[in-house]
DNA sequence: GAGTGTTAAATTTTCGAATATACTTGTTTT
DNA sequence: AAAACAAGTATATTCGAAAATTTAACACTC
């Protein structure tokens, strides 16, 4: 029982997606093949296959005859896609506010509930509740957009979500600028924004929460890349 | 000699990539691997790693443990990514109407002449004459966005191109719409808002191309849904 | 010592057999 | 006849060995 009826191949790309997510992997590091082979207990194919999606999806990078490893992070890339999120996503949010029916609605209600509970909840110091609160956030933030009507951009921006989240502050001590803000009073008011139908002011908080937290992944990937260089 | 340095997988991938865009296989057929074995004289590895990547691309979709299939086409999927198109594009464009330098510029220039030779000596019976002018013609459109300075906005428009010419019209007799257009004035207007950096118009004009494109292609796609009906 | 070729080791990539799953066809049961 | 079941067939998926390629180590020349 509890057998996954997901291929191999899908297990073994989300448990690689969830660690490359999640840091055990760093950036650039290489990704060799026996070596997963022996962590993952599977043979070749289900690894490549996952490794050949994750790289189409731009969290691995592939080298011919040399193999794979974690895409590396840049201060440049950083920038582009939070310009990119706010671009794609302000949009996605206009059409979302002019098309959204109850269900729409209904969804963002839910998902800011449960945003809030666990942010008041939450506990610094442990890895799971910070996973939670940070799952609880990205589905916030896909239910503003969910009704654009376009599964295009909707693709779009959970890539772009994803190619964002690999920038998150990881190490606890770090997050006192993304804790420092008013995380609960900037979601409601972009929430209800939305639901009062007010385009210009929703989109103008969307960005404006996407700014400070680009200036604070910013800030954080700064420090790692000191931390990083200091430890050589 | 003339030995690709290319990996087996990424020119099966490219293979396979040109005959779903040209038709080979038609949309929604399914892709058995052993035919795809023999037709390619491959293995099953390098197959399904191409076919992985076509499926995260959307060129392909995939059902567990059933296999891949050419991803069905749609009139609201054509719609959809037109409309995106036009959203990314001419954000992009507006981009690059600002920062463009002189090899922007250049590049604008080369494409399009590029592009109006071949349309000044195409043959419409000659499928590799259509495919050359096709080639030309994305040139020319990447040119315009190339100075965009996001490589996000990039992708997305690339992938975008690919989705939406799997649309193209590829019986002869179905391109009098298309061609009844006067495709060298459009993108030589085009040319022109751009390089006198008149960002409004540039825009304008490629919008109103790009839905040009889409009614075009509307029509032929549901021209060839009948026709796709009158034959069962 | 810097450069150059040569062999050995490590690694990726590919192949085809082996396995697991889905589909088909025919049979039985109700 | 319809539904449920049961082989048998077709197909996708996975494995581990084999082949191809790159990297590392080493000796040799200049």
């Amino acid at each position: 029982m509890a057998k996954s009826s997901h291929s191999l191949a899908a297990q073994v790309y989300a448990r690689l997606r969830q660690e490359i997510m999640g840091g055990t992997f760093a950036p650039a590091e290489p990704l060799r093949l026996a070596q997963l082979k022996d962590r993952y207990g599977v043979g070749f194919s289900p690894l490549r296959e996952a490794l050949t999606r994750l790289t189409a999806e731009g969290l691995v990078a592939a080298e011919p005859m040399r193999g794979f490893c974690v895409a590396p992070l840049s201060l440049e890339d950083l920038r582009d896609t939070m310009d990119t999120r706010i671009f794609v996503e302000t949009a996605a949010l206009k059409r979302s506010i002019l098309h959204g029916d109850d269900a729409w609605e209904a969804r963002i209600v839910a998902t800011l509930h449960a945003f809030k509970l666990q942010l008041a909840r939450r506990d610094e110091s442990d890895p799971e509740s910070r996973e939670t609160l940070e799952n609880r956030h990205r589905d916030f933030h896909f239910a503003l957009v969910s009704a654009s009507g376009s599964a295009r951009m909707q693709a779009i921006i959970e890539n772009l979500y994803l190619g964002s989240a690999r920038y998150r502050v990881l190490r606890p001590g770090d997050r006192s600028a993304y804790l420092a803000r008013n995380l609960e009073e900037e979601h409601t008011a972009i929430a209800e924004a939305s639901l009062a139908r007010d385009t210009d002011q929703a989109c103008a908080l969307l960005a404006e929460h996407y700014r400070r937290t680009a200036e604070s992944l910013e800030l954080a990937h700064r420090r790692q890349l000191g931390a990083a260089t200091a430890a050589q």
